[in-house]
DNA sequence: AATGAAACTGGACCACGGTCCGGTTAGGGT
DNA sequence: ACCCTAACCGGACCGTGGTCCAGTTTCATT
């Protein structure tokens, strides 16, 4: 909430660029001092036996930052705030299944049809979901930036480029929004958990889903 | 957290009946003492003067307690937590909106064949979020029960009725929340204001979705 | 090596959501 | 009219996310 603040990187600033980092993986942290890049993998693997030992819900900020012995604001300082802290950890599956999708082997990956792609892009997201599902849980944003985060944005624009090249006249932001509806963490918890639906029921309801949406009217 | 609690209804209990509300319209409170009564209603008001002047974000719980006269704790025990009470400031507008989709004029009512409710059903929704928007947004419950709310469980009832009457054989259940992820409150804050989209572009892609959903394949 | 400033550190501090429990009150039974 | 008990009230209390700033450290430059 305060204005300037130069010497606070704030890890993550909502500035939405046009796409020009429509292929680049993700943005790079600028650079870091040699003390705060060691403090930051200190906090991060403290986080990560945190998370292992207690859960998602048992990392807090005051743990973390005492089970890496550093003080609290520096938590803060490096990652903005939990969620920051939470989406680091995911980072590197994040960007693990960036890769796949840029440049693994089809169908995920390019060299197969768009609606193939897809079909595709669902299950894996999917089966990333089940594993990790309470640590996206927890990293899940405040409502208002849930969609405007650097991941979700990459997966947006994917999807869409998919549905343009199936779908050349219709309006494939709004369906690539839907579609990632769908792969929600929160949506496929309460689906899988609460309502006791097997995978294997989302993944149907996912290729239906697909064919649904893809499917170009009455080709009589 | 804790285990037994006679003396506290704890105002929404996560109990999943069997659909047996199907026409009801919600529950409600089993009776209230007087005193208890008077809070509640100088609470009520207390939040929504707070919400007309300084938005949802500043309806704080020891503020309404404070603007109510009243004491923190009976807030907390009348509305379960801060959700609750901005869930209870909806609640007119909600009970409104069930009535006219379970007994009001068609084609939101029932009295239009399915597809075209569904329509209608999606630009009240939208038409209803474009007001209440803040609200909607401050109410947002956590991901564990964004899906497990009453008037949410309503809306899907609902939408899954109207689905199986177009669509007999297909995976109801599923497509219902596909739909009602599009109508959700934190998406439509996204799209309109952070992208910037009209909402006439959101209700042409109500309609469009619904479209491609409903369309039984290749009648030729 | 000395130096100066940018960048980082840590813990005191604050606000808010949520819990607890001793004291109070409503209102039905007698 | 009285009493008894369940329900309710209020505010002290706690944990957590997040901010702030005075002091310290790094490192490029000389």
């Amino acid at each position: 909430m305060s204005a300037s603040l130069p010497p606070f990187p704030k890890a993550e600033q909502p500035v939405d660029q046009p796409e020009l980092l429509q292929l680049g993986v993700a943005e790079e942290e600028p650079c870091l001092r040699a003390d705060a890049a060691r403090n930051r993998a200190r906090l991060l693997e403290a986080a990560a036996r945190l998370v292992a030992e207690h859960g998602a819900a048992g990392v807090t900020m005051e743990a973390v930052a005492a089970a890496a012995s550093v003080g609290k604001g520096t938590v803060f300082r490096r990652f903005g705030d939990r969620t920051g802290l939470l989406m680091a950890l995911l980072d590197h599956s994040e960007k693990k299944f960036q890769g796949a999708l840029l440049s693994g082997p089809a169908p995920l990956g390019p060299g197969a049809p768009p609606v193939e792609r897809l079909r595709a892009f669902g299950r894996a997201a999917l089966r990333r979901s089940a594993d990790e599902l309470d640590l996206q849980l927890a990293a899940e944003n405040s409502p208002e930036r849930r969609f405007s985060n650097a991941p979700r944005r990459f997966l947006r624009g994917h999807v869409t480029l998919l549905l343009r090249q199936a779908l050349p006249d219709a309006d494939c932001e709004l369906l690539a929004q839907v579609l990632l509806g769908y792969l929600d963490p929160a949506a496929i918890h309460y689906l899988t958990r609460q309502c006791g639906m097997p995978v294997e029921r989302l993944e149907a309801g996912w290729d239906d889903l697909v064919a649904r949406v893809t499917r170009t009217e009455s080709p009589c």
